[in-house]
DNA sequence: TTTAGGGTTTTTTTT
DNA sequence: AAACCCTAAA
C-alpha cells in the first residue's frame, strides 16, 4: 500500500471542515475547535498529511502542545500514522521543552556555559529571598508577589530595563530592581528559570539574525495546540520562527481559556487575524464526544459569556441521560456519595474504573474523596498534587547530580550540603556565602580557599572540607570509570537511606522514597544508553555523555512529570484545569458552590467569566453521563461554613437537570432549624 | 546545631 | 485541622 492512499483514507474519515483545516497548508491557519470536535485528529492528520502528501520532512515540523501529557499522546498518535523513518526528527513538545532545546543548542550565542541549571520555582524563590534580604522588609508574602510580578513580566516579554522605566509605583519599581538583580544572578549561576525557557529564545531570535536564520531553516511548519493559552512571549516565539513564511496552524477555543491567571492571552486568537491578514479561519462545531443533553448544558452555560467568534456545538450522539445534581449535607457526605456511587454504578453500567472521573476546583478537595475511595477499596489515580520531580528525595538526588556536573550551582550546594546531616548549619553557610560573594566565586569553590580559615572556626572548615572532598572524589571516579556506578556508590556511602528512615514517619515511606531515588538513577542510566536523535542534530561534540545525560535528565525531570505509563484501570481524580483535553464516559463535578466554583478570589477579582469557562471545560469532559455535586456546608480554615449553590447551576437548562435534595424555598426558621440539625449531625459524624 | 513548642497562616488553578 | 514558621532552650 503506497502512502498517499493511506493519507487519503485518513482524510476521508474527517468531516469537510476538518479536511479543510488539514488541506490548507500554504499560509496561516486558525482552527476554532469546540470541545470534542476532533482537534487532535486534525493536528495529527495534518502532520501526516504534510509528510506523506506534501513531502515535507518531519524534521522541519514542530508541533507544540501545552502539557507534556498532551505531547506524549500526540507523539503516539502521529507515530502510528507515520511509518519507519517518516517520522524521524519530528518535534512534538511543549513550548517549554522547545525553548529548552533552543537554549541548549544556542548556549554560546546566549552567553551560557555547558551544564547550565534550570531553577524551579522553589530555587528561584530562594534566590529572591537572598536578594531581597539585603533591602528592608521581607516576608514570605512580599517574596511571592515579587516572584509573580517577575514571572508576569517575563510572560509579557518585558525585560528589566523596561520594567523599571514603566514602573507605576514604588512597589513596582522595587520589584523591577529585584528583577534586574535576579536575572544577573541567574546568569552568574549559569542558570535559567521556567519563564526564561520561552523568553531567552525569543530575545535571541529577535536580536540575533544568524540564530534566527538557523532556526527558520530548521523549522518550516508549526502547529500549536491550545492556542488560547499562549502568552505574549509564546506568541512571539511562533511569530519569529515562522517569519515571512507564515506557514503554521494554530488550534484553539476561546471558551476553554482557563489560564489567563498565569499570563495566557486568549485575545491572541483575535490578534492573529490582525497580524496575519491572510489568515484562514476554520470552525469545527460538530462534537463527537458528548450526548445532546450534556452539550446543550455546556452551550447554555457558556452563552452567558461574551464571544468574539460565535459557535454552536452540535452532536449526533443522541439525547442521553439527564444531568443529575446531588445536594449533600456536607462535604463528607458528598465524598461518601461519589465514592459509593462509583462503586455501584461500575456494576450497574458494566463500566470499568477508568470510565469514571471526578473533577474539582482545588486539589485539597481530593483529600476526603481519597479517604472514601480507599474505604470502599476503589482503585484511583490522583493526578496533580506532588509530582515526581517535586518530591524531596528526588530534589535531593538531583541536587547532588547538579552539583556533580556544575560545582558552581550554589542552589544545589545549599540544598544538600547538610543532607544528610554534616553539622553544617546556617551560621557556617552564611559566613561562607559572605566570603564567596566577596571573592565573586561559588560556594563550592569557596570551600577550597585557604582564606576561609580566617572567617570560620577550624571545625567548620574541616566539615566543609570533608564534604567537598567527598564530592570531588565522586567526580573523579565518574570521570575515570563507570559514572553510574560512582553515583550509586555515592548514595550508599553517605547512607542517604538512613537519612530517609530517620526523617520518615513510617519505615514504608522511607522505603518508597529510596526506591524513587533508585528509579531516578535507573532513568539516568537509560538516558545515557538511549541518547536519542536529539544530540545527533546538534553540531556540538557531546563527548562527555555522562554530563550530557545528567543535564538532560535533570532538565527534563524538572519539566516533565513522571511519565505515568498508566494504562491501569482506575478512577481518575483531577482538577478541572488538569482535565482539559481529556474525556471520560462518566464525569462527576464536585463542589458546585459559590466561592468554590466561581472561586471566591475570582469573584473578588471580577474574573467569573474564566470560572465559567472552567465549568464549561469540566462539563464537556463527559461523554455519556454527568453528575454535579455540592455540599450545603463545608469546613474551611477549620471552620464550618454554609455554602450556597453555584450560580452556574442556575445557568444550566432547568429541564435537563434532575435534582436530588434540592434546597427548596422554605421559611427562614425552618432553614435555621435544619442548619442546626446539620451541625449536630456533622459533629457526631466527625466525632 | 538541633529540636521542641507555640503561634501563625492556609485553598485556586500549573508549564 | 493541619502545615508552616520562628524562637528559645538543650
Amino acid at each position: 500500500m503506497n502512502t498517499p492512499a493511506t493519507i487519503q483514507q485518513r482524510l476521508s474519515r474527517l468531516n469537510p471542515r476538518q479536511q479543510e483545516a488539514v488541506r490548507y497548508i500554504d499560509g496561516p491557519c486558525l482552527v476554532l475547535a469546540g470541545a470534542g470536535s476532533g482537534k487532535t485528529s486534525v493536528i495529527t492528520t495534518k502532520i501526516a498529511y504534510l509528510v506523506q502528501a506534501c513531502g515535507m520532512s518531519a524534521r522541519r515540523i514542530a508541533a507544540v502542545t501545552f502539557t507534556n501529557k498532551a505531547a506524549r499522546e500526540m507523539k503516539e498518535r502521529v507515530g502510528s500514522m507515520l511509518k519507519g523513518k517518516e517520522g524521524h526528527g519530528l518535534t512534538v513538545s511543549t513550548f517549554h521543552t522547545l525553548g529548552l532545546n533552543i537554549i541548549r543548542r544556542e548556549l554560546k550565542a546566549l552567553g551560557y556555559k555547558a551544564g547550565f541549571s534550570l531553577f524551579d520555582p522553589e530555587d528561584a524563590k530562594a534566590l529572591l529571598r537572598d536578594l531581597m534580604q539585603k533591602d528592608a522588609q521581607v516576608d514570605a508574602e512580599a517574596i511571592n508577589s515579587v516572584q509573580q510580578q517577575i514571572s508576569a513580566w517575563k510572560n509579557d516579554l518585558i525585560l528589566p530595563g523596561q520594567a523599571m522605566s514603566h514602573a507605576a509605583d514604588d512597589d513596582e519599581l522595587f520589584a523591577a530592581r529585584v528583577y534586574e538583580a535576579y536575572n544577573r544572578h541567574l546568569k552568574a549561576y549559569n542558570a535559567v528559570d521556567f519563564d526564561d525557557l520561552i523568553l531567552l529564545p525569543v530575545v535571541l531570535l529577535r536580536d540575533d539574525p544568524e540564530a534566527l536564520a538557523r532556526w527558520r531553516k530548521r523549522i518550516h511548519y508549526m502547529l500549536v495546540d491550545e492556542y488560547q493559552d499562549t502568552n505574549v512571549s509564546q506568541y512571539q516565539l511562533v511569530q519569529l520562527l515562522m517569519g515571512e513564511r507564515q506557514t503554521f496552524t494554530v488550534v484553539g477555543d476561546d471558551d476553554q481559556s482557563i489560564y489567563a491567571w498565569r499570563g495566557a492571552r486568549p485575545e491572541n486568537l483575535v490578534t492573529l487575524g490582525e497580524d496575519f491578514p491572510r489568515l484562514q479561519v476554520v470552525k469545527l462545531e460538530q462534537n463527537y464526544r458528548s450526548t445532546g443533553t450534556i452539550l446543550r448544558a455546556a452551550n447554555t452555560l457558556i452563552s452567558n459569556n461574551p464571544h468574539v467568534y460565535e459557535k454552536t456545538l452540535w452532536s449526533e450522539m443522541g439525547e442521553g441521560a439527564p444531568i443529575r445534581v446531588v445536594v449533600n449535607r456536607h462535604e463528607e457526605a458528598e465524598a461518601e456519595r461519589v465514592a459509593s456511587e462509583i462503586l455501584t454504578r461500575r456494576i450497574k453500567e458494566r463500566a470499568e474504573w477508568r470510565d469514571f472521573a471526578v473533577l474539582y476546583r482545588g486539589n485539597f478537595q481530593a483529600r476526603l474523596l481519597e479517604l472514601k475511595l480507599q474505604h470502599y477499596q476503589v482503585p484511583y489515580k490522583l493526578s496533580g498534587g506532588t509530582s515526581f520531580f517535586s518530591r524531596n528525595e528526588i530534589k535531593d538526588a538531583m541536587a547532588y547530580l547538579r552539583l556533580l556536573i556544575n560545582p558552581a550551582d550554589d542552589n544545589a550546594f545549599l540544598r544538600i550540603v547538610n543532607v544528610p546531616r554534616r553539622e553544617i548549619g546556617p551560621g557556617t553557610l552564611e559566613k561562607l556565602a559572605n566570603y564567596a560573594t566577596e571573592r565573586g566565586i561559588s560556594l563550592f569553590a569557596a570551600c577550597h580557599e585557604l582564606g576561609l580559615e580566617q572567617q570560620l572556626p577550624v571545625r567548620a572548615v574541616e566539615r566543609l572540607g570533608r564534604f567537598t572532598h567527598f564530592i570531588d572524589g565522586v567526580r573523579r571516579r565518574m570521570d575515570q570509570g563507570d559514572a553510574i556506578a560512582a553515583i550509586r556508590d555515592m548514595l550508599r556511602e553517605m547512607d542517604y537511606e538512613a537519612w530517609l528512615y530517620q526523617n520518615a514517619s513510617a519505615p514504608t515511606i522511607a522505603e518508597r522514597r529510596m526506591a524513587n531515588v533508585w528509579i531516578l538513577i535507573d532513568q539516568l542510566e537509560k538516558s545515557m544508553q538511549a541518547d536519542p536523535e536529539e544530540s545527533s542534530a546538534s553540531e556540538e561534540t557531546e563527548t562527555d555523555s555522562v554530563e550530557a545525560a545528567i543535564s538532560r535528565l535533570v532538565l527534563r525531570d524538572i519539566l516533565e512529570q513522571q511519565a505515568e505509563e498508566d494504562d491501569s484501570d482506575r478512577v481518575q481524580l483531577l482538577t478541572m484545569h488538569a482535565s482539559k483535553g481529556l474525556e471520560f464516559p462518566h464525569v462527576y463535578l464536585m463542589g458546585l458552590e459559590e466561592e468554590l466554583l466561581p472561586h471566591r478570589n475570582a469573584i473578588e477579582a471580577g474574573t467569573v467569566e474564566e470560572e465559567r469557562r472552567l465549568a464549561y471545560v469540566g462539563i464537556t469532559r463527559a461523554r455519556r453521563t454527568l453528575t454535579l455535586t455540592l455540599a450545603r456546608q463545608r469546613k474551611a480554615y477549620g471552620e464550618l461554613m454554609d455554602c450556597a449553590p453555584s450560580r452556574f447551576l442556575d445557568e444550566l437548562p432547568a429541564e435537563d437537570l434532575e435534582w436530588e435534595g434540592r434546597p427548596d424555598r422554605e421559611d427562614p426558621e425552618k432553614k435555621q432549624a435544619r442548619g442546626k440539625d446539620a451541625i449536630a449531625g456533622l459533629r457526631s459524624l466527625l466525632g
